[in-house]
DNA sequence: CTCCGTTTTGTCAGTCAATGACATAAACGC
DNA sequence: GCGTTTATGTCATTGACTGACAAAACGGAG
């Protein structure tokens, strides 16, 4: 009852739902977000406007829908990074599925434009904003779990020590740099085109620069006037 | 005619505008933000609807009005540092006078209600993190415009040297970084309590121990595998 | 004070996104 | 075929927002 019957109606939804993606996509292209009604879409696609909200809660949500699976699987990625790898190092890894996924899309050419609607539209950008924050949230609860970790078990710290222990509070705050590298390299794909793995490495590592020669004393905090 | 007369009507008019976000917060607390209708908001300051959004553009700017402003201090404030400080105290300094603005804010108690209506609204929070982002590029540009600088006029390089150069394509990361800190900060003032200088510095110092404990070679980005 | 031009405001009508209620048509299990 | 879900259409409504227009309120010139 619960698996090969919902199954096809799933699909059959997945499908309605690509359809209005797809002609909805057509018309943001052309007309603008939001210079395009819901009542156009679903004339596009031969349904009544009402119908369209059965298969999306809102305009918005037919663009930038669920990031759940992207918090879920960030968190898992992060997760299964060393605990006694650099955090730096870990959330790059982390971003790994994320590089791998853009680039097969910058082949396929798939979304390219509904990425450039998202930027030129205000109320878009918010919503992604919005979006990434949770799945920011959802990252930074791992990696507060991982820095309240007791200590390496075995008498381990390999290679390059992490000299101060990072109060597992501060993680919103690594992960919060760190997603901001990753909302600047996708801008700068996006616009300027080029590997996401590149722009990504480049932000990071600017980051890592920029904020390392801000440190006086080995892993002490700022100075405080 | 475009000076003492322009500044009395002004002057009006922002009367107006401070009445409207009072009675806006009451209801707005204790309804809540969505189940407040704009005409309930007029009606309580005995003006219609329409007149309303002559007043405001939005509910929303009611909340979250005037960013420009912070973009164009934070720029100033960014913009006067010395060019050989390190990036990443010069981006904490210019959060000072927003430090000592938000201290000053938390003695007199105003703006408390309504910041945690934002928190607890998604709509607003959206709104909020679009603006901030639009801030973060003005903010970016600035330092862009410092790495550009062909090199300190004279044989300087003082304390802390500058190790890497860093590529002022690189500006809007590490300005996001920056803000994402001040982003948690401002959460954790708001949901704890606390001295936003405080949260600052944990957070920022929590980066530059993070991050910069994921350099291998000194100044060089990460590994690529 | 009165007249005139500017500004402000109220009223009205309309658009668009989104939601609830209800009825009907289609699909599924038996 | 029949009853039960499930999908869809229709209708009505709310709430944010906008344009158009007319009626005040204001501020100065005579």
């Amino acid at each position: 009852m619960s698996e090969q019957a919902e199954t096809f109606r799933e699909r059959k939804r997945r499908m309605v739902q690509a359809d209005l993606v797809a002609v909805a996509k057509e018309l943001f292209v052309s007309q603008g977000y939001e210079a395009t009604t819901v009542e156009q879409i679903a004339a596009g696609v031969g349904m009544s406007e009402r119908t369209f909200f059965r298969y999306f809660p809102s305009k918005e949500a037919l663009v930038l829908g669920r990031y759940e699976d992207l918090a879920a699987s960030l968190s898992a990625a992060l997760a299964a990074r060393p605990a006694d790898e650099p955090v730096w190092v870990s959330l790059r890894r982390a971003f790994d599925d994320l590089v791998a996924e853009s680039d097969a899309e910058a082949e396929a050419g798939r979304t390219r434009g509904m990425r450039a609607v998202v930027e030129s539209t205000d109320a878009l950008r918010a919503g992604y904003l919005a979006r990434m924050e949770r799945v920011r949230e959802s990252v930074a609860e791992v990696l507060a779990g991982r820095l309240a970790e007791p200590a390496p078990a075995s008498g381990s710290t390999p290679a390059s020590a992490d000299a101060a222990p990072l109060a597992p509070s501060t993680a919103p705050a690594v992960v919060g740099a760190a997603f901001s590298c990753l909302s600047v390299a996708y801008s700068v794909v996006t616009r300027d085109g080029g590997s996401l793995a590149a722009a990504l490495d480049a932000a990071m590592g600017a980051v890592a620069s920029a904020a390392s020669a801000g440190i006086t004393d080995p892993a002490r905090t700022l100075p405080d006037a």
